[in-house]
Parts: structure tokens; sequence; C-alpha cells
DNA sequence: TTGTACGCGTTATCAA
DNA sequence: TTGATAACGCGTACAA
């Protein structure tokens, strides 16, 4: 019944009585050949059930039609609300999409993306500007298209699409200071290697100072990206110096690990602080009270890094950044001060 | 400065002083050459920044190394948590992930499958064991390796990693019973098409009527999965002829989204309702109430599929299933009736 | 243990 | 427009 080897190009060029270079171009270029002739090779494709080889495809044309993707973590719904409209939108333009996580660490990230290059990878998709220092000379040496997402800078001469982290600090410290806020405090992920979050904390001290106010070492928690930092977080925060009534989070994560730990500990937010996020993860919405946090349109930054990609791939000299736009999402976790 | 060619086999081959074939050797069996000519070998890779090409690799061996999966969606914490664990695993196995989402459509999932098949893939993770018609007649005449994730049951012939849902739903109820409720509804996502949905449904009826407890089809509601579902849910609750004092629900996403439309609402939970999830996702602990749910082992799930896959990848034979535990984390949702 | 030579299945070039 | 043929870069029997 089944046939014991699968049908070559070869096979369906010969029931379909041409030659073989023509049933590759029927296939790959249906307008460049006949009618009648791309009409014999699809009735022969579909009589034996024919698919073709992408591995010998990619080896024969130079172009695997798969870019990858290297992230922190697939599990922060930020970055997985982002890889699904990556690869909605890749797949949309005929490409497949590797992912792969480093989990914060940049050695393994330089290792990853060898391993994509060395797959056949098309392009890379990394997220943000600042790597492993021999990143720059594998990708460089590679000649593989990249682009950084989530970034506001090119890294290398690579082109980015992403958003002013740093507008996103400001407007939620813009925010805070309307609502008669004056004690701040700021809790971020890892600033090493990462220079988003670093922006984000310019911009919350950058408005401050334009205000006249202050935010010392001491008022600055620095912490792990993940819910179970806001434990150590509410304690950091409830032995300041200076009791903050605002905290300014550069990720919705620690915003909402902060505000379980708040809840569980008989902190009133808003009443008595008032908390902001950075991202708008769907989740920020269904907690109690909801997160107000800087909006990060992700799907946008999907789609956009999916298009500019396989534009890069056409093109490798196209590189046209892109950036989107925040602005901030006001929901119930901010109050008067 | 940099070499205009990217270097191949035989310039290493060249440079080590051996053949291409023993520079092959060296790299892929090293422990099959004298540990000279290894050291040459090596040494000539580093010299000339060789990476091998994949793609040719691929072609000769007849092995991508790499494993495609087809989600219903990435952005469900469900499914990001799961293909977090399954990449990383896979990738200690020195495979690479392709991952496709169909947004709960078959005909799309088919394609993706096709497309994957076409792409090289060495085997498929996919996800549940009730998919389209030809999907079966697909993976059969393509002889690719397949595991049905979240399945307790094969899909055809093709081994599973799951658990049983219907054991789920039945400690859920279980747990309600002993709080003293009696009167139930059920809210779970599309049944058509998902086998695991249905089983968790008639663990829980089946419990039901173990204790002489009915419950009518007016009393279950089928939504899709999302979170915006919650508001449809809460209204046709409040409409229910017999007012539940439990909700059962059989994801954690339909849980959280009645929770925060209950919340909205002014529906006091769990002193005016009872709610469980089913899954355990991470912010189920930061709503408020904190989500009682049926606790998934995800992670487990991801590494045993990968581990599972390369097996069945060396040994097509080998499919052998496995199963994993659920239980229930009783947490703040659920309440005296 | 090492080297030779062929095969993997397709695309691309170029002549007809 | 079509057909023959040379790459594509590596794995792998088989022979030495």
């Amino acid at each position: 019944m089944e046939k014991k080897k699968k049908p070559r190009l070869s096979d369906v060029a010969l029931l379909a009585g041409v030659s073989i270079g023509s049933a590759s171009k029927a296939l790959s270029e249906p307008d460049k050949v006949r009618p009648d002739t791309l009409a014999r090779v699809k009735d022969a494709v579909q009589r034996l059930g024919y698919i073709a080889d992408g591995t010998a495809r990619a080896l024969a044309s130079r172009r695997s039609r798969t870019v990858g993707t290297i992230l922190p973590t697939i599990s922060n719904p930020i970055y997985a609300a982002f890889v699904q409209a990556l690869q909605k939108q890749l797949a949309a333009l005929g490409y497949h999409l590797i992912v792969a996580s480093h989990e914060y660490d940049d050695e393994v990230e330089l290792d990853l993306a060898r391993g994509l290059i060395e797959r056949g990878a098309d392009a890379l998709v990394l997220i943000g500007s600042e790597h492993h220092p021999r990143l720059s000379h594998l990708l460089d040496s590679a000649e593989i298209p990249t682009v950084a997402a989530w970034s506001y800078s090119p890294f290398g001469a690579h082109p980015f699409v992403g958003f002013n982290d740093r507008t996103g600090g400001q407007i939620a410290v813009r925010h805070l200071l309307g609502l008669g806020h004056r004690r701040f405090a700021i809790l971020s992920g890892p600033t090493t290697g990462n220079e988003r979050q670093r922006a984000r904390i310019s911009g919350i001290i950058e408005t401050l100072s334009a205000h006249g106010l202050e935010c010392p070492p001491d008022c600055r928690l620095e912490m792990p990206f993940s819910i179970s930092s806001g434990d150590a977080a509410f304690r950091a925060v409830q032995q300041m110096a200076v009791a903050p009534t605002a905290l300014v989070c550069c990720s919705d994560l620690l915003a909402l690990g902060f505000m379980s730990a708040a809840a569980r500990e008989g902190l009133r937010i808003p009443d008595q602080m008032s908390v902001t996020g950075f991202g708008d993860i769907e989740i920020g919405k269904l907690v109690h009270p909801a997160l107000t946090t800087v909006r990060v349109p992700i799907e946008e930054i999907g789609t956009k890094t999916a298009s500019m990609v396989v534009e890069l791939i056409a093109n490798p000299a196209a590189g046209t950044s892109a950036d989107v736009e925040v602005d901030l999402a006001i929901r119930a976790s901010t109050g008067p001060a």
C-alpha cells in the first residue's frame, strides 16, 4: 500500500514527462513555465504525494527559510507574546522559527548563536543590544542578517525594533508626580548587560531630578526577573531609610511579585503605596488592584521584527530600524500620595 | 582581514594535513581518530573559524537534529512554560526546536505539519491526540517520529506524555464536595477536537453522579480559551436556573478570567462562590484570592517529551508512553459552601 | 586508523 | 520555455 521510498523530484519529473529542471521551476516559480507543464507537474505531485526535501533545497539554494531567535526565557509572558507574534508573521512570510533561550547567561547565548548559524538559519533575532563581546564578531564573520528586538539602538551594524525605554520611565514617573508623590523607590531587573533596564531607570531618575527630587542609591533595588523576587523587594522597601510612597518597577513581573508580597503582608495598594509596572502583560489586568503600567505594543514588535528580518534576508543592506510607541495604562495600582 | 569565503571542511582538512574523511570523523566521532589528528583538526578549525554547514550535514546524514512542535498558541502561559522546558532539554540533547502555532485551527495545524516535515524535522511534538483526519496519514507516509504531549492516550501509533485529565477533574470536585458544595457549574474550553477538556469534564460529572448530584447541560459552559471569556462566563453563571456555589474550570485562564469578572461585578470569592482552575500557571498564585487549581507538572511534561522524542528518533519503535501525576493546589479561591 | 569517491535531493547555469 | 549538468558541503561505505 505505502510506497517504500519517498518520491523525489526526479520521480515527479518522470511521471510528468518533463525534465527535472522544469519540475523544479514549476514548483518554485510557477509563472516561469507553460501552464500545461505546470499542470502536469502539479498532477504528478498529487499522485505521488510528493513532499519536497527542504534540506536538499536549502543546500542548493543556500537558504533555509528559517530564522532563529535567542531569548532570555520563553516563560516570561512578555517574550511568550513576542514569540507568538514573531512566529505568526514569519509563518505568513514563509519562514520557520527556531527558538532558543539562554536564561540570562551570555555565554550560553553565544553558544546558541553559533548553533543557529551552524544549523543554517537565514537570520537571527536577538533581544536588546548588549551581548557577549564575541557575539558581534561571530555574526560578522558568519555574515548573518540580525535584528535586535526590544532595543532602541542598533547592535553593532544591525538594525533594531523597539521603543524608547527612557520615555517609558518618564511617563510612569510623571503620572506618579501628578498624583502628588514625592518619595520614590525603583525596582528593576539586573542592569548589567541590559541597556533597556538602565534606560528605564535613567528616564525615571532624570524626570525626578527635573522636579527637584532625588533618588539615592538606597532607593534603587535590583532583583532577578521573577515574581518570587517580590518578597525580597518588599522587605527591602520596608527597610528603606525614607519610606517611599511610590514604587516604579521596570518590569511587570517584578511589580506583580511585589504586589503579591504586599497583599500578603497587609500593605494596601494604592492607599499606602502606589506601584507601576512596565510591559503590560495580560495578567496585569487580572490582579487586584489592576496594575498601572507602561504599555508596550508587544505584538507589534513581534510583527515588525518578522517583517524586518525577512526584508533583511532579501537585502542585507536594508537596515532601517523601526520604533514603536509606548504609553501609560492607568489602572488601580496607583493613587494619590 | 575577513576571509571572503567561508571555510569548508576541505579547507580544514587541507590545513590539518589530513583527508576530508578524517576531518569529518574528527568532528563527529572524536574517539575514532588518533589524538594527534584530532588535535590538528581542532587546531585548523580554530584558525579558520570553521563552522560546519548543518544543511549539508543534514542532507548527507538524513538527520537535521531539529524537532518541530505545533501548539495551539505560545501566548497561553501553560504552553509557554511547556515550550521553555521542551526547548531546554532538547538543546541539552543537541537538538533545535522549531515552534509553530495554529491558534485552534486544525487545517492550519495540518499545513504546519506538512511544512515541518518538508523542512526536514526529525520528529514532531503535537498537543493532544485529536487532530485533522488527514494528519495521521501524513505522519505515517512521512514516517516521522511523533509524540503527543499533554495527552493521556496515543495518537494513532504515536506515544504520549501526559496525565489523566479525568483524575484531575475528580480531585477538584472531591475537594469542593468536602467543603460542602452541592450545586456545581462547569466552565471549559471548546471540547471539539480536544479530548483533554472532555476528559476533565467527564471526571467532574462522574464524581458528581457518584455522590448523587446532577449537572444538567444548563450548568455547563463552553468558552474560547482566553481570559476575556470570563465576562461572558460570569453573565451566563448569573443566569443559571439553579445558582451554583462552586465553579469548576477546566483551564486556569478561564478561571482567572471568571474571577476577574466576578471581582468587577462584586461577587465575592470564595464567600459567595468557590472557583477551581486547571493547570497551575504561575499567575494563579498572584491573583486575589489565589486560585485553587489542579496542579500539572508542566516542566516535567516538557522535559519528558524532549527525552522521549530523542529516543524515538534513535529508535522509532521505542514508543513507551509516559504519564505524570497531578494533584490539587489548594489556595484561597475555594471555601465552605 | 586513514583516504577515496560516491551519494544525498535540490537549485542554478547555460545552451539549445 | 526547457533540458542537461554542474555545483551545494558533508557523511560514509569501502578499500587501503
